[in-house]
DNA sequence: CCGGCGGAATAACGATGTTATGCACTCATT
DNA sequence: AATGAGTGCATAACATCGTTATTCCGCCGG
């Protein structure tokens, strides 16, 4: 066999099969010993390379945001700023919608099992704080698109930070309460409410209703095309 | 002694201690065996009057909804819709940022514990819809508060509920992303990302810039009054 | 060839949700 | 008023989870 499988390796597989147990069975699913089972290992693999049920789920959450961000920046940049940020919203909802059992880890909405309280490790402010640093390379994504609407004249001049939280609150409350159940079927819920709410939001950060509801179709028709190739 | 606590009593008083529990040491306090103790009574309580702690998990949610339909339903309707909008959101972020712990589960956000997979009792779907019913009568308001504006001639004709989940989407997002740290303390997301994200939204469903503004500013204005009232 | 050392398997420990058993208490009926 | 049925609760055991102590295997340097 391939000798001794490198220190990297085995954590890679416990993430990657992590998210598979997490996917499949829920948050419940998320076990040491069903880790250890689906590696080949026993559950000592989970100490020694995270040193605990509660490491391991901080790493699932960052692959989260890692992969969110490579999703996010396979975004191009048109010259169109106002419809690369309905692109980016869009493509931000497909990721959540397509995986959600693991990104209701990412956003700390899941706390698998028992756990013991994170032990001597971090405190959950710190927790979350490391898991944020991954995800401020996501949200950066959305800062760089409002500057450039911003520097385009299409937004009023604003702090970008604060138009891309705006934006974030906006798409991130859309996607929880669809990915919960509240809206209706995913296509309806993003033509009905979603894009609605992106291309409002747009006119009120300064755009002009007829720019935004064009930027709006742009998006929306790239991306059906696209999507087409891809499945869903 | 009370000769004998009616079933009713003893529900209320496990709900009560359930959310004391939560309150003080999240997610991972809200035991059967700590519940028991709380209320100077067995894990068997937990079992006759609910069946399982899911579906004690499962009334906390609903009685988070009840607080919160309580609290938006203080909110008076004054002549200024846009502005009645705003401060339910402000209403609506006061009450989740003042027990976050107790939103984390009434939103989903937090499954306490083992729980065994909520045995024969729902799926996870029939679950999130019984919680929803309660939670329905929440989103009411904004409905209606919704209606008002349009019927204002405020905002654009637009089916009420598709206002209303936008608005609860964004208002929503915000709380989500600044309870979980996302943002700096409190007032400071407040001023600067939830007030012009409601603000900008308005715009975006017909409202003049002018006439927003000076809607946020009222709201904002009787909010603060109200608040030295009441603490935080 | 040998000694030490790092990592993993086994098995045990503590804690948690859950359930089986039996007892006490209440209420209706005679 | 006495008795029987029935209900609700306490005790204690069970299954399962995260975690840890112990043991052993295999590698690497001298």
């Amino acid at each position: 066999m391939a000798s001794k499988p490198s220190a990297a390796e085995v954590k890679a597989k416990l993430i990657e099969a992590a998210i598979r147990l997490l996917s499949d069975g829920g948050p419940e699913a998320l076990q040491a010993r069903k880790l250890a089972a689906e590696i080949g290992a026993s559950t000592m693999a989970v100490y020694t390379h995270f040193g605990g049920m509660g490491a391991l789920v901080n790493e699932v959450a960052r692959e989260g945001f890692r992969r969110l961000s490579a999703n996010l920046g396979e975004v191009e940049e048109t010259d169109d700023p106002v419809a690369d940020i309905l692109t980016l919203a869009l493509a931000y909802r497909r990721t959540v919608v397509e995986n959600p059992q693991l990104y209701a880890v990412t956003f700390g909405q899941s706390q698998p099992s028992g756990q013991k309280a994170a032990l001597g490790d971090m405190t959950k402010e710190e927790t979350r704080q490391n898991a944020s640093e991954e995800g401020i390379e996501a949200f950066g994504y959305l800062v760089r698109a409002a500057k450039r609407v911003i520097d385009a004249g299409r937004f009023r001049p604003t702090p970008e930070f604060e138009v891309a939280a705006q934006l974030w609150s906006a798409v991130h409350g859309y996607i929880t309460l669809e990915v919960a159940g509240h809206f209706g079927d995913g296509e309806n819920g993003v033509d009905h409410i979603l894009i609605p709410l992106a291309t409002a939001l747009g006119v009120g950060l300064g755009d002009t209703y007829e720019a935004a509801t064009r930027s709006a179709r742009i998006s929306i028709e790239a991306w059906r095309a696209k999507e087409g190739n891809i499945g869903t």
